[in-house]
DNA sequence: AAAAAGTGTCTATTTAATAGACGTTACATA
DNA sequence: TATGTAACGTCTATTAAATAGACACTTTTT
C-alpha cells in the first residue's frame, strides 16, 4: 500500500511554495525562517513539520518538482520518434518555453543571488540532460567533431537564451523568442531529431 | 457562542477568492463557474459550498473585504485628530495608495469589463465615503460653496487619479504619485483636517 | 433530441491541520 | 559574560475542514 499523495496534501505543499518562492525575493533564502514561511503561507507551524524536514527540503522539493516538469514539458507533444530539420522548426517543439513562462514567478529566481540551494547550477544541468535524452544532433555539412562537446554546446547556449530572456522579463514575447533560438539554431547545426518519450 | 472564523477557513476563502481574481482576468465573470474556481484553487466542489452559496456570493465577500480594508487603511496612521494643511501633506496621509498597491492584483480588475459585479460603482463610493467620514476640508480663501457637492468633487476627482495610476500598471512610484495627488490637492483646496478612527 | 457540463444539496468519512507544550539552539545586546 | 528573545524541531490529543460520491435538476452544446 503505497501511500498516495492526496489533493489535500499537494495543495498545502504547493502554498508552502510558493510561499518560499515569495519569500526569497523578499529577503533572500537564508533570511527566510520556517516561521515566515508559516507566516506568510497562514499554516501552523506544525504543518510545516507535517511535510518538510525544514526549509532546505522544501526548497529542494520546489525545485526538484519544477526541473522534472521542464523535462516532463518536452515530452508532451510528440509520441513518437521523428526527425525535424532546423528550418522546420515550429513552436511546438519548444514546448520548454511555455513551461518557463507559465512558471515564471519560479524561474524568476535567477535573478537573484541568495535564491534556492543548487538553481544555477541544476537548471543548465537539466536542460542538458534533455537534450542529451531526447534529441540527437547533426551539423552543418557534417563537420565531424565529438557530440558530446557539441550537445553540451548547443545546451548551455540556450540556456544562455533564455537566462537572458528570464532576466529582461520576458520582454519578447514567446512566439519571437522562439523564432531567435530557431535563428541561431541554425548557424550551427543541420538538423534535430527528437528521440519521443519513453 | 458565536463562531470564530478559524485560520483554516479563512484561509481557503482566500484561496477561493485569489482563484476568482485570476478566472476573471481569464475569462471575465460570467464565464467563471463554480467548478472552474475549484479546479484552479484545487479544492472538491463540496468544499465551495461551505463556504459559499454560488459565485456571487464569493464575490460579494471579496468585494466587502477588499473595500473594508480600504476605509481600515486610512484609519492606521494617526490615533488623534490633527489638521494638515494641504502643503504640510506627507506620505503617511496616503495609506490608502499603498493599500492600493499591496492589493493591485485584486485593484487590476477595474481594467475589465466583465468583472466582480458593482466594483466600479462601489469603489468610488468607498473613497467617498472615507473623504466624508473622515476628512474635513476647507476651499481657498473660504469661498462659499456647497461642502457636499466639494467633497463628491475631491473624492471623484481622486477615484480619477488612482483609476489612471492603476490602468497604466502603476507606471509612476507610489511616491511620485502621492506627489501629484498632493500636487493637485493644493489647486483648489486649502487644507484637509483628519478625523481620527474611532 | 441527445449528450455533456454545470448546479446545488446532502450524506458519511478521514485526515490534514490545529493548539500547545517541550527542551534545544542561535543570536543579539546589555 | 550573562541574559533575554526568537526560532527550532519534536511530540501529543483534538477537531473540524475537506473529501468522495450520489442525487435530481438546469443549462449549454452539438
Amino acid at each position: 500500500m503505497h501511500a498516495h499523495p492526496t489533493p489535500r496534501k499537494n495543495r498545502t505543499k504547493r502554498h508552502l511554495q510558493q510561499a518560499l518562492i515569495t519569500l526569497i525575493k523578499e529577503k533572500g533564502f537564508h533570511s527566510v525562517s520556517v516561521k515566515d514561511i508559516v507566516q506568510y503561507a497562514e499554516y501552523n507551524r506544525s504543518t510545516f513539520y507535517i511535510h518538510y524536514q525544514d526549509k532546505f527540503e522544501l526548497a529542494e522539493d520546489l525545485l526538484c518538482e519544477m526541473l522534472k516538469g521542464l523535462e516532463q514539458s518536452v515530452g508532451k507533444p510528440y509520441r513518437s520518434i521523428q526527425a525535424v530539420h532546423t528550418d522546420q522548426l515550429n513552436k511546438r517543439s519548444f514546448q520548454i518555453i511555455s513551461y518557463v513562462y507559465d512558471n515564471r514567478n519560479f524561474f524568476d529566481l535567477i535573478n537573484y543571488q541568495d535564491t534556492i540551494p543548487e538553481l544555477h547550477t541544476r537548471f543548465p544541468q537539466t536542460i542538458l540532460k534533455i537534450y542529451q535524452e531526447k534529441f540527437e544532433f547533426k551539423t552543418l555539412h557534417n563537420l565531424p567533431v565529438d557530440m558530446n562537446y557539441f550537445t553540451r554546446y548547443t545546451a548551455y547556449g540556450f540556456y544562455g537564451l533564455i537566462s537572458n530572456w528570464i532576466n529582461t522579463g520576458y520582454e519578447t514575447s514567446q512566439e519571437e523568442f522562439i523564432d531567435e533560438v530557431i535563428k541561431l539554431s541554425q548557424t550551427h547545426m543541420a538538423s534535430l531529431r527528437y528521440l519521443g518519450v519513453d
